[in-house]
DNA sequence: CCTATCGTTCAGGTCCCGTTCAGCACCTTC
DNA sequence: GAAGGTGCTGAACGGGACCTGAACGATAGG
């Protein structure tokens, strides 16, 4: 998953990144208004953490512009806790949650995990696959109850995969949500994991979808070879 | 593990930060109602000494507000034993465990180390992990029943990895609970430690997790190669 | 004042992982 | 069936994350 940090003080900037990249994320970061309603617009991010009080412009402004622009890319919201009303503000202007200055970082990752997991439409932090199982926030995968060693792209190119279960993913897609800003466009990386992973888990639960990209397949009831759901 | 001490009298926070460090505990100190506000809402402590009466915000207040934040940081209270009305409220207000004053210092380390115990899911004061065993009230390590030499560093690695089995720890987090609030970060003393524990440790239980951090596997009963448990 | 121990720093080495690339297989189109 | 495009795979390289041995400075105890 891919995250824009926006926070204009560069400790607290750092701190974030560090954070949430020790979580196994992969993060971009700006520091003032002008550069995140930029990058907002421009990168396809999966969530992005939003400081209220900016220099250029506000973050107030540059979240209700991106919902003006159809943007709906889910915002954390930070905001210093003297000023309340900004909370009311923030939800109103389409935040998904806010958390109040100064916090602990493990709060932030708390509900970092939440929000993803509700824009992935999850119920819990694991998602399992006939006998692959992935845990979003430990970032542990069991095969048939047994651990799998994954790298960290290996596991971000399936975690992405299973977030998106039934929906065919193209190498583009996949290459902008593990990838930050630069990274060079043709290579056949993407492919390579995907290799390293079909060998590495018993199942082959990654489709090619040729000309298209990827498909995991929902694990849904089994399909009958007519096509029918079997009860 | 790190603690927070808030008391205003100087002389009893100086007693207490003393008797928690020569516990093995890292130790903050606060000593009105602002400071100990910020701190505990800041810094990931593991528990937070805090006395009632308190300058500048009242104590209770104080937990309040860390509570309405969803500041789960275990709190232990101090309180005078004819205001016994404070305990009441005290337990309310979301504490953890209270003592009265005037208290016996051991008083304090037991509810400490119970508190600490409970928030760390332990039903014993000792963890164990293969053939290694440590025990949080005696500070002592023993590697097949056979004692272990380690520095405090050492200790307070272990410890923590310990009591967060199966966690992936990052070095951040490790960090921020072995040392007090100054410390250099890009550091690698962390790696430094980790090293001489595996050195003095006949099994090698710290696994590392490239680019997250460190992690103990749990000792869960030995998984057959179809996936079941063993007894 | 001297010594032992411990925490920290630093430099060098090692190993793993991400990336690249070439060759092959397969599918599509003509 | 040939040719070109698309995807797969094994091997190899380079860089960076991690490890480790040694040295230094601080501190406490004698």
């Amino acid at each position: 998953m891919r995250l824009l940090v926006v926070e204009d003080e560069p400790t607290l900037n750092g701190q974030l990144k560090q954070a949430l990249e020790d979580e196994g994320y992969v993060v971009d970061v700006a520091f003032d208004g002008e550069e995140a309603a930029f990058l907002g617009e421009t990168e396809p991010y999966d969530l992005i953490v939003l400081d209220i009080g900016l220099p250029q412009k506000d973050g107030l402004t540059v979240l209700e512009d991106w919902r003006a622009d159809g943007i709906a890319t889910p915002v954390l919201i930070l905001t210093a806790r003297d000023r309340w009303s900004d909370k009311v503000k923030g939800m109103d202007a389409g935040a998904d949650d806010y958390v109040a200055k100064p916090f602990q970082m493990e709060e932030v990752l708390a509900r970092v995990r939440a929000i993803l997991r509700r824009a992935a439409g999850l119920a819990s932090n694991t998602i399992s696959c006939g006998p692959i199982e992935l845990d979003l926030k430990t970032n542990r995968v069991t095969d048939n109850g047994l651990a799998v060693r994954l790298t960290a792209q290996e596991y971000r190119v399936l975690a992405y995969l299973l977030t998106n279960t039934g929906k065919v993913v193209s190498r583009t897609e996949l290459t902008e949500h593990i990838y930050d800003q630069d990274f060079d466009r043709d290579s056949n990386t993407i492919e390579v994991f995907v290799g390293r992973l079909r060998k590495k888990l018993s199942a082959n639960i990654i489709e090619t979808v040729r000309g298209m990209g990827y498909r995991i397949q929902p694990p849904e009831d089994a399909v009958q070879a007519d096509g029918s759901k079997a009860s």
